[in-house]
DNA sequence: CTGAAAGCGCTTACAG
DNA sequence: CTGAAAGCGCTTACAG
């Protein structure tokens, strides 16, 4: 059995409420009491049970985050990293992270349920972000506080991070131009995606910018993951009037892009421009290097997280809404 | 404030101990009652709070997985498909998965103890085992029930997943043999890891079967990441005699093997060939894509949470050794 | 088959 | 500055 407060209150003969008064740190206790018992209590292993402070405090001291069901194949690095971040700033303050995939969107549903109505979370934090999000609007009617990277429609206020690129996806796309690629084309996620709406309205934007014409059937909606953007591109390849220069809206699309590339016998960056979005680790060691539009993953991830508990500890927001700019890393796909 | 078992035993105006036995599937409750119970308590959105449970049964229903330490940039896409694949097991049979990640060893030790000692979680399974492993010590000796992919030297008998690939690394030889490579270099891992040390043997057997000799400094310990197998590919193309023929302890450190390869100027599959070990999904993609040594990561990890979740339902173990034999896959990246 | 009551290990208003 | 006591929301031996 681990040692309880009791066990240590018994040991020095005092009560029960002096020894975790002592070791909350209040000042009602005296200081020489106080450290003897936080002696003797790292002494003895103690440390608190946490359903019991949990149920009296009514407080988990943890955090949830379901990776969304939309990932089928969820092993992207994109995820891990964003997980990295949000670990590394909630264990530094003695919170803890639960985690779960779910494969259907029912058990993603259930599971937000369940986490919400047990009390096994005091907050969520949210990813990939849809125009309508049935998340964004659960959580908010349940009271349970929440933020996420990239806001819904929904007209709910809640504290988030977006991301800004129109200038830096201009200037992406003109560098592409100035390396002799012309026509474009656009490798998308799901279209009620706010990276995709987002994205692909950059995207737009540049391509007027510039002067660009871009049929239709050249914007193409995938599951953002590698095989994705390898079975569009292969499509767009295969058609009369292929493209030159493929713009994808994550890394991992634009790495499938890459594969389908050279299986047609494209030297990219030579006869094919690939770009990406995210600057996931990887995009370096690709064949040829990709160029990307880089966020910052992890430390994205770190300030939701401390976004998340400070609302939790009832403190005001610096400021809800944070805003990110990539910056254009420029590698071999796109000619250097 | 979330509905409570008192709630629904009020508006049915039953006692709490019976609500509490009908939702939890006893028969010492008349079926009616039950049903009437369970249709109530769904309609009211009933959820029972964890902590109170968890505080009453002296059980979490959480299991912990901590990210090694060790691996420094942990967005290693293994570690996504493991924690997925763990996730997956858990969730289904509604045990959760708190997930930390830690940067030095201090921290790490740290969180074990806290985990431990506020009951937080039932289990750990443990990953990237070592030849001695304090966490296998300390778990060891906590009493608290384990399971690993892996199996230490210390003398500790738990429950495990181990690799077999003798035969495997040999077949992997022998083909890269016959596409014409000779000059063999192995990029390793940690020398105190249990999968580098099994690894490294089953590499060293093989050559050995093949009559072939690999000087010392053929063989380098890395990190095993990409940019490590990256940095020892380029220094081994630098040396006098370089080799043509690199097997990787893992995959991420073949990315950056092939990296560096073609840094070089050498067409990997002709002049040069490149093999990973693990089988993670983007090794198709790589260019050219990666002969490896296939396991199955997901599966392994469900595996593994099974196994737990058995040990800590008290239940026999139909056996307390699984073994893996992984598939050869070869790719271009050793001749086709 | 059902109920009233104890207790899991904490935290915290209330007295002193 | 310290103590005795209540209560968080469950589960479960003990009666009936």
């Amino acid at each position: 059995m681990p040692t309880t407060i009791r066990d240590v209150a018994q040991k020095l003969n005092i009560s029960v409420y002096t020894v975790s008064r002592a070791l909350d740190g209040y000042d009602d206790v005296a200081d020489q009491t106080r450290e003897l018992v936080i002696e003797t209590a790292n002494k003895m292993g103690y440390v608190p049970n946490r359903a019991a402070r949990q149920l009296r405090r009514q407080k988990a001291e943890t955090i949830g985050f379901i990776i969304p069901s939309i990932s089928k194949r969820f092993n992207e690095p994109f995820f891990m990293e964003f997980i990295s971040g949000m670990g590394e700033e909630l264990s530094g303050k003695n919170y803890d992270l639960l985690i779960s995939n779910v494969n259907t969107h029912d058990a993603e549903l259930n599971l937000y349920h369940r986490w919400v109505n047990s009390r096994k979370v005091d907050g969520f934090i949210l990813n990939r972000i849809r125009k309508h999000d049935w998340r964004v609007n659960f959580l908010s009617k349940s009271g349970i506080p929440f933020v996420a990277l990239g806001k819904s429609q929904d007209g709910i206020d809640y504290p988030f991070v977006r991301i800004e690129a129109a200038d830096e996806y201009l200037l992406l796309m003109q560098h592409v131009q100035k390396n002799g690629f012309s026509q474009f084309a656009f490798i998308g996620g799901p279209t009620d995606l706010v990276n995709q709406i987002d994205r692909l309205k950059w995207f737009r934007s540049a391509t007027k910018k510039c002067g660009i014409e871009v049929p239709r059937d050249r914007i193409i909606s995938t599951d953002m993951t590698s095989m994705g953007g390898y079975e569009a591109t292969s499509a767009l390849l295969k058609s009369l009037t292929p493209p030159d220069a493929i713009l994808c809206v994550n890394d991992e699309a634009a790495f499938g892009a890459l594969h389908a590339a050279r299986e047609h016998g494209l030297t990219v960056g030579t006869k094919i421009a690939v770009a990406g979005f995210d600057g996931i680790q990887d995009s370096l060691h690709a064949e040829p290097p990709l160029t990307t539009l880089d966020i910052p993953v992890a430390d994205i991830a770190r300030q939701l997280a401390g976004m998340l508990l400070e609302l939790l500890n009832g403190r005001q927001l610096e400021s809800r809404e944070i805003v990110i700019r990539p910056a254009l890393v420029t590698r071999g796909s796109t000619g250097g």
